[in-house]
DNA sequence: TGTACATCAGTGAACGCGCGTTCACTGATGTAC
DNA sequence: TGTACATCAGTGAACGCGCGTTCACTGATGTAC
């Protein structure tokens, strides 16, 4: 990749230079994405970023009070994103297996759109979400969009059959999304929706 | 920890002390096991793990061509014990269903008991497996036991099913392996048999 | 409207760190004769 | 059995690297009067 195309994108170039940055913040955590996209995890610090932006190395300290807070405003724009494509594939399906599926293919192909990001989501780095809170509730919505249409498919039985049910399917999405990104698993004809079916059958069946 | 305990694990300390350590290779893969249970993936390293050993800096390198080969050993040790940890909970049951229970069950407790091998095995470092065909092919023994008790499960059917049905035991569990490591899923009473059972019936009760 | 001033977003030098790897080397080992 | 010698497993100094973070600072901004 070619960093000029980062620092085009955000160094929105005004008349006259100006000292600040105008959008540093922003900027920082869209060029930690690039960086995860075209690099990878260990790739992107705070140096890095910083001279991407063409920027001094201790600017981003302005904004984030150290390296991990950055990973994890990083790693909540994922988890954002996330949310939203699995949304997206649902459209306005009624059906609610097929909104699960749908949901489930979202979920992997933005794990094998983005696998940094993906990684960083659920990695080691941030590992203790305690200290982020935001970032915690921003995760369970992905979980959530499973669990609310889980409840909703079995409603008249107890929680805890839902909570297995949905943790079962989380697992299974979040295994396949894995090993689709890792190249373990390959998807026949890119068909996603496909492979999904196929492989969320059996446990959706007993719904 | 105490890295005394790791030194004097592998330095057999013989009558007088040799210039050879006598065992380096084995030590550097068990002391780097050693470090990934109690430190986590990024303090393993060639001059930790030196230092641990009480050897220079450089003597790893008459063993291993560079850090990645290191790691690749070390990993293809944990892919060793995860298919011996599956087939220790097999013991001696005939009845299928309850075997792929079991190696669901030992998948799992292994990952939770060695949580930075785990992710040393599946994670970024190795993930070009190629450059290591024995590591690929020791990776491979844990999935065909899957494989193989699917294909058990499932005779008559054909191929296509018993691998999607296979891929989609493998990631439930992998991903299961993954949120208990994380803490992300809590496993009751660690009756982990009782979880296993709960979470795979769904998907079992389909073969 | 113009100005003083607090606040804030940056700079740039410096710190200490641990790392992987290379190099020329040396002490120990085992084997062929 | 004793010895020469090739081989091998170590040593220790040095390389260059990029990193996170701290510090004292300065230029720009916006607001109260």
């Amino acid at each position: 990749m070619s960093n000029s195309i980062i620092i085009k994108k955000h160094k929105q170039h005004k008349k006259q230079e100006s000292y600040h940055h105008g959008n540093l913040r922003q900027a920082l955590i869209e060029a930690g994405i690039q960086i995860l996209q075209f690099e990878g995890v260990d790739k992107l610090g705070l140096r890095s970023l910083a001279r991407i932006l063409d920027v001094s190395q201790t600017a981003p300290y302005s904004h984030f009070k150290d390296k991990t807070e950055l990973l994890a405003a990083i790693a909540e724009v994922g988890f954002q994103r996330l949310a939203m494509q699995m949304l997206e594939h649902v459209n306005n399906s009624t059906d609610i297996e097929k909104r699960i599926k749908a949901m489930a293919s979202g979920y992997i192909s933005f794990a094998v759109d983005n696998k940094a990001l993906f990684s960083l989501m659920f990695g080691r780095e941030l590992k203790d979400m305690k200290s982020f809170p935001t970032l915690a509730m921003t995760a369970g919505k992905s979980y959530a969009l499973f669990s609310g249409a889980v409840t909703e498919a079995i409603k008249g039985r107890d929680d805890i059959s839902a909570k297995i049910t949905t943790n079962a399917i989380w697992s299974l999405v979040h295994g396949l999304a894995i090993f689709c990104a890792e190249g373990k698993l390959i998807v026949p004809n890119n068909d996603i929706d496909l492979f999904v079916s196929d492989h969320l059958d059996g446990l959706l069946n007993t719904l």
